[in-house]
DNA sequence: ATTCTACCAACCTTTTAAGTAGGTAATATA
DNA sequence: TATATTACCTACTTAAAAGGTTGGTAGAAT
């Protein structure tokens, strides 16, 4: 498996918060049971989209999140990046890999690099606003 | 991570084969120096793919493995299929996963979808010989 | 003062990854 | 026939990650 429930559930609930966006801020304790999430899983997770300024967070009565960017201008990729981290498809490429020996002339490689590249380039297609038109809803499963 | 080393190193151990392969059976040990890997554990994953008739094992005395096909006839796919499993980059999407109630009207389920197509669709466009050749070398590394 | 909210630290349980240990069964060679 | 060599099998271990829960504190509105 290659994307966990943390990055999976935080673009569900960037989505709810796009699709309600012209209320103000949004409780958490609201998009949690719209999506049918643990509410305390989420509060562990959105902190990071805070720090990161992807989302606005206020406190008390009438507090919750908030989008600070239009739709349209958040990729996927940027939201998985912060609640996954590194998209590696295998550890030789993660970030804090350590060197490798083999590298210079592994046969292998030069494919998971291209796989790496290729998921990136995925993802940094796609925007929170793609995913709310449903522009990719003509996709055939796969047997 | 999306492939663990089962994969990566059968898919190691089968190139081994394919670059040794007009020397008979060639024994795990003298691969598993070759490539670096634990030989148990190379002996745990190989009868993974004897039984799916990728690979012939004959036992004793100048025994070994050897290639059943030509490396341009195995897939990386395939190999990977056996060793790892399902491919699915999202829990909902594997075999074994339970229904979902929400795939109906899931904004995220449809690129899921896509990108389990997209990596199922390089994995199958890549062959031993493609690897054995390096025909991935001119790949640019990923910041 | 109260209520609602984000935020934070510590803990927990289950599953998976990545092997290791210690064998048995088959095959060639001396 | 004895020996060496090899594939193959079962059970175990260790470490890390996934996927949360518990129990709070701090900030803001009414």
């Amino acid at each position: 498996m290659m994307i966990s429930t943390r990055g999976r559930y935080a673009l569900r609930v960037m989505l709810d918060l796009a699709e309600n966006r012209k209320d103000g801020y949004i409780p958490m304790k609201e998009v949690a049971q719209r999506q049918e999430l643990s509410l305390k899983y989420m509060e562990r997770i959105l902190p990071a989209l805070v720090k990161e300024g992807f989302v606005e967070g206020l406190h008390g009565k009438g507090g919750g999140y908030r989008l600070v960017r239009e739709p349209k201008d958040y990729t996927v990729r940027e939201i998985l990046r912060i609640t996954e981290g590194d998209l590696a498809p295998v550890a030789c490429l993660a970030c804090d890999a350590k060197p490798c020996g083999r590298a210079g002339f592994c046969k292998t490689l030069p494919m998971w690099n291209r796989l790496y590249h290729t998921v990136n380039d995925f993802f940094d297609g796609i925007t929170l606003e793609d995913l709310l038109e449903g522009r990719f809803d003509s996709v055939s499963v796969i047997p």
